[in-house]
DNA sequence: CAGTGAGCGAGCTTCCGCTTGACTT
């Protein structure tokens, strides 16, 4: 008979253990929660000091089953989910699915053999406050967000959804674009010179000319926008006709940039958005193959540890590739400063730091591609600092200033491994009282820019700086909040709210405040923290929340009116004669009858806006029009789809042709030709 | 090179967080 059943949370690690562990000991996963509040319903009951009622999802009803088979087995069960508040919850649940008297609870910091045989030998109890922390945690969520959507379809409309993280991420996005909505662009001005140091190689002298832009006058800073137009600019360039520009103080400084700390999920995220222009949700799927080859470690983590043998090979591999002066001198630990971290796993690293991305040559090119990052940047962490020679001159011109900045690469350190953009900037030799070569002069006009809309790596960012949301549910989150159509992203893969978008959060904002702020999961943490601690009952933080939200649900459901967002128009139902009105669905605006549920005609106003005044030559009956497919490319097709499914690639003109009598299409600029492959008319 | 698209409204919808495959008719 075997001696143990082991549980861990991933099939990935389980395997990884079951090397390091002889034969007495069965390694099995969760395969993570293997219980949760069911689905259907609430869950909670509220009256009964929030007793939540948990249920066995049918994934988790196999994976129990065969756990129980396992069981049967072996002398006793060990829990060795993650060290963490949902990873002491699995373990507490898995506890009771299996009806385990008494389990052995273990945690270790890092899968190697010693670290797990350690663990072994110290077990412990299931630490109740810290699963009551995340009990408190699950029903308020649930609470939340099984309350506040279902007022949203009763004010809005059915199938909308509002929760505390995806309505954070939502009024981010919502209060950037009014921010871009009320801003006025102002105008200033700059001046620069263009300047280069007589030819005298001797004395540092070059041919090259560098920029220096106006700073003071007299002595007075000239601020960002204080040159307000081309009237004060041109008064300027007049005051300067003439001058001597002459060195006025040099000062030299040696610079160091620090490598950044290793991945992980929200910099990663961030990183390959950034860089390769990946949704998140890409980006994990492809990491989650890199980690079940075992070529990274676990790609859900918030945490910046780096386990010792992972520090010594790094070094090793720096020393013996690069030589020793390119390893940083010591092991380098990074210490996590995220909001709320649970610090279960480590950073994202490579497996092992020799694995370069070129010995990996045969993978799938985007997972390469990934590696290559996670290489880098856990390599680059480990290396010295790169140093720079900056060197700002301060150039005097008549009662002004000007200043010229150089910066020159002294020492690439971690640089050569994490390449970033970087371009020398070269200054001749300048030494005091130096007089200079004008060149020219110029005045430019600038603009202020409006605020920048969130794209996935700013958007990922600054919800982990507010702690609202976790390593695994950045991706989903971002998926969320487009499938129920309150954001899209546009050409540029930034994020805009939709009209439900808007109309959704103003009324969270306005009836909800509080959930929908953006510090609202902070104070939820700290209270959390409490029942972790054992100071607080996990009931009373759920109660004192709840009280006050209850008091105001009710209050906006008594005089809660649908909020009407139907529009009239001056058009007419083709089918039955009546007046056709707009309406808002989950997918944006529509036309319908007026007549609904009697007439159930509906036209989409998409359509007319894309309309080309062609009809359908296949059915004679619907126009055509430009749509867009699902990868976001536009082709022409027959608006009564799906009852007729005539579509084109190309942009068909109102002509026909002569040889064949099908449409004709517009190929490029210049060419038309016929739309029937079978024909070759072209003109 | 291949490749193209549905129902949105008047009902069964909805949360966050942990983890991967994907029953049958």
């Amino acid at each position: 008979m075997k001696k143990s059943l082991v549980i861990v949370e991933s099939p990935t690690k389980a395997r990884t253990i079951q090397k390091f562990l002889g034969s007495d000991f069965i390694i099995k996963s969760s395969f993570g929660h293997v219980r949760d509040l069911p689905r259907r319903e609430l869950g909670v009951d509220v009256e009964k000091n929030f007793l939540p009622k948990y249920v066995i999802p049918p994934k988790a009803k196999k994976v129990i089953a065969e756990l129980k088979k396992d069981m049967a087995k072996v002398e006793n069960t060990i829990l060795a989910t993650d060290e963490d508040r949902e990873g002491e919850s699995i373990a507490w649940h898995l506890q009771e699915a299996l009806k385990l008297k008494d389990p052995q609870r273990i945690v270790f910091h890092e899968i190697t053999e010693s670290a797990i045989n350690h663990a072994l030998k110290s077990p412990r109890k299931i630490d109740m406050n810290l699963v009551d922390a995340q009990q408190a945690r699950r029903v308020l969520d649930r609470i939340v967000g099984y309350k506040l959507s279902p007022f949203l379809w009763k004010k809005v409309a059915k199938g909308l959804s509002a929760g505390r993280v995806q309505s954070v991420a939502v009024k981010l996005i919502v209060e950037k674009e009014r921010e871009i909505e009320k801003f006025i662009a102002v105008e200033y001005w700059g001046v620069e010179a263009l300047l280069k140091k007589p030819a005298s190689p001797s004395q540092g002298g070059s041919d090259k000319e560098f920029p220096a832009s106006l700073i003071k006058k007299g002595d007075k800073a000239i601020e960002k926008l204080e040159i307000k137009n081309k009237v004060e600019a041109d008064k300027i360039l007049q005051d300067l006709n003439n001058a001597d520009y002459i060195v006025e103080s040099i000062e030299k400084k040696e610079t160091k940039r620090n490598p950044a700390p290793p991945f992980t999920t929200s910099t990663l995220q961030q990183a390959a958005s950034q860089r390769f222009g990946w949704p998140a949700k890409m980006t994990m799927s492809i990491a989650q193959r890199l980690y079940e080859e075992g070529n990274i470690t676990y790609h859900r983590t918030d945490s910046l540890n780096l386990s010792e043998t992972s520090l010594e090979s790094a070094k090793n591999f720096i020393t013996k590739e690069y030589g020793k002066n390119y390893w940083a001198g010591k092991a380098v630990k990074y210490i996590t400063k995220s909001k709320g971290a649970q610090e279960a796993h480590e950073a994202i690293r490579p497996a092992y730091a020799d694995r370069t991305p070129e010995s990996l040559k045969g993978i799938d090119a985007r997972q390469l591609k990934l590696y290559t990052l996670i290489w880098q940047r856990f390599i680059a962490c480990q290396m010295t600092q790169a140093i720079f020679d900056s060197v700002s001159a301060d150039i005097s011109a008549n009662d002004y200033t000007f200043r010229a900045n150089g910066l020159t690469m002294k020492f690439d350190g971690f640089l050569k491994v994490y390449p970033t953009k970087f371009e020398d900037k070269d200054l001749p030799d300048l030494e005091k009282n130096d007089k200079l070569d004008f060149v020219k002069l110029d005045s430019i006009q600038h603009f202020t820019e409006p605020p920048a809309r969130y794209n996935e790596a700013s958007l990922i960012k600054t919800l982990e700086k507010n702690g609202v949301g976790r390593p695994s549910t950045y991706a989903p989150t971002i998926s969320t909040i487009q499938d129920r159509n309150y954001v899209s992203k546009n050409e540029q893969k930034r994020f805009f709210p939709s009209e439900m978008g808007f109309i959704v959060n103003d009324v969270l904002v306005e009836n909800f405040s509080e959930i929908v702020d953006i510090g609202f999961t902070a104070k939820m943490e700290e209270e959390l923290d409490g029942v972790a601690e054992g100071k607080d009952k996990w009931e009373k933080v759920c109660k004192d929340f709840y009280g006050p939200f209850a008091k105001i649900l009710a209050e906006k459901y008594k005089d809660v009116v649908k909020t009407d967002l139907t529009q009239e128009t001056d058009k007419i139902c083709p089918k039955c004669g009546s007046k056709i009105i707009e309406r808002m669905g989950r997918f944006g605006r529509f036309y319908a009858c007026s007549r609904f549920p009697e007439c159930k005609h509906t036209e989409s106003i998409e359509d007319k806006k894309n309309d080309l005044g062609i009809k359908c030559p296949k059915c004679k009956e619907g126009d055509i029009v430009a749509r867009k497919s699902k990868r976001g490319k536009i082709f022409y097709g027959c608006n009564s789809f799906p009852k007729c499914d005539f579509a084109l690639w190309d942009k068909p003109v109102n002509e026909f042709c002569p040889k064949c009598d099908s449409i004709l299409v517009q190929k490029n600029k210049s060419t038309i030709k016929c739309s029937n492959k079978e024909c070759d008319y072209a003109k």
